[in-house]
DNA sequence: CGTAGTATTGAAACGGATCAATATCTGTGG
DNA sequence: CCACAGATATTGATCCGTTTCAATACTACG
């Protein structure tokens, strides 16, 4: 079901350089994420880097195991999530397009990863990448940035998930899924790649208040939904007005 | 009241070069975090920073204006919280010694940092510090293990306060702390640094609330509070139950 | 076209938020 | 050194929204 929401759009000729989106720290004259890496970088990316397409729900790697490699999402979405004794599993994040991950820590993996569509990934050894970064400060400091960014982003998701509301939740990973939608598409509709249990997993709510949350949305007037995976932005104030961090 | 928390440890003499405490991305023999910069490249990061004392409740900086420098933390606790419309404020991160903030987005400081205690300080200006991590790139790999770790521990907030019941919030927050008082005195004694209110804003929890938990951990003999600022474990296993991502 | 995974909807109960009153602590000035 | 004032914390009572449990509907895909 994830499938048709990406599949059956023009197929998004999967670029054969990796990329990167972030922030910088300094001062720059666009406002949002820029393209990081200059052609020579994803050049130099692109040799040390191995192309891999998985289908949808595929685990890329698990929790606690050697980590091999780094990655970057070439086209498609991937989550984060753990397996808590609980049975919960949290989803810590949602990477898209230019997006990296695989950072490990002891050299273990922290998070189990899996593909939420048919997703094509760069991949690239852990210990050759090490010392492409330990020889180009220059794109290694690109990778700060990115790094640096995904730390401002999981802040972004934290502020979230403190919220009391669930229509606030929702409203506000709406708004973000809307800027990822917008790179490729430019439209009034929302791509909602991940399933129900999904935005439950890394809202922090239970699946059904997912559900009635996307519900009094609709029934407000906020959002129409073509199909459990698109929907429609008819009150784009509105939406603005729940999704700000209130 | 945070005052004698901190102030009545013994001076815990400044060290004069700035550390950095992380876990690598690759294999180490020591299971926790390390120390992650050798004492050259301490003394690079010295001879670019400035040393800077400031009594608790001092601002940093604040949020949303430019970012002139980077700062790691040489003695005490700070606090990142952001103010939102609706009054709340959320803390998005303590930092503690050898801990680092103040990476900015777009040049301008994206959280307010405030000093929990008597903090001592090292700020580095961005610009030169940009300049040293492009010249020195197994420093800036320092730097970028360093974030990485932050990235981290940013989801393992997330974790915590994506529980529902509030006993198991706080316990999470008194297992962490444990571990930063270790590192100083070893004693069954955790330092909270921070006041209810901090705690609160933390856990996505109201004050009262933080305040109950803690009762009740006191009640159910997990821990005992020998002022509001010190609690001593009395049922290791116990915490570590609750404390546990479950 | 059926089946398994996914999603919706309803009813009841739990737990934290909120409101309110009181207590305790911290730092200051007499 | 003590007393006071403002900030911080505790405790109680009520309310509200989400969780949970349960039943049913929908959708994707073989």
């Amino acid at each position: 079901m994830t499938q048709n929401a990406t599949s059956r759009r023009p197929p998004a000729p999967p670029q054969d350089h990796p990329t990167l989106r972030g922030i910088p720290l300094w001062e720059t004259d666009a406002s949002g994420p820029v393209r990081l890496l200059s052609n020579r970088q994803r050049q130099e990316l692109a040799s040390i880097a191995a192309r891999v397409h998985m289908p949808r729900r595929t685990i890329v790697y698990r929790e606690h195991t050697p980590a091999e490699s780094v990655f970057i999402v070439s086209h498609g979405v991937v989550k984060a999530f753990r397996d808590l004794p609980s049975g919960k599993r949290p989803v810590l994040a949602f990477h898209f397009a230019e997006d990296i991950f695989g950072l490990a820590e002891n050299g273990l993996y922290v998070n189990t990863l899996q593909a939420v569509t048919d997703v094509d990934l760069f991949r690239m050894p852990l210990a050759v990448l090490r010392d492409t970064l330990a020889r180009d400060a220059e794109l290694q400091l690109q990778f700060l940035v990115k790094v640096t960014h995904e730390l401002r982003e999981a802040q972004h998701h934290t502020i979230a998930i403190g919220r009391r509301d669930a229509v606030g939740r929702v409203a506000s990973l709406l708004r973000s899924l809307e800027d990822h939608t917008a790179r490729e598409e430019q439209s009034g509709i929302i791509d909602i790649p991940m399933t129900r249990s999904d935005v439950a997993g890394y809202l922090g709510l239970s699946l059904e208040a997912v559900s009635r949350a996307f519900r009094r949305l609709e029934r407000s007037g906020i959002v129409a939904f073509v199909d459990r995976h698109r929907a429609r932005v008819r009150d784009r104030r509105g939406l603005d007005r729940l999704a700000s961090a209130y």
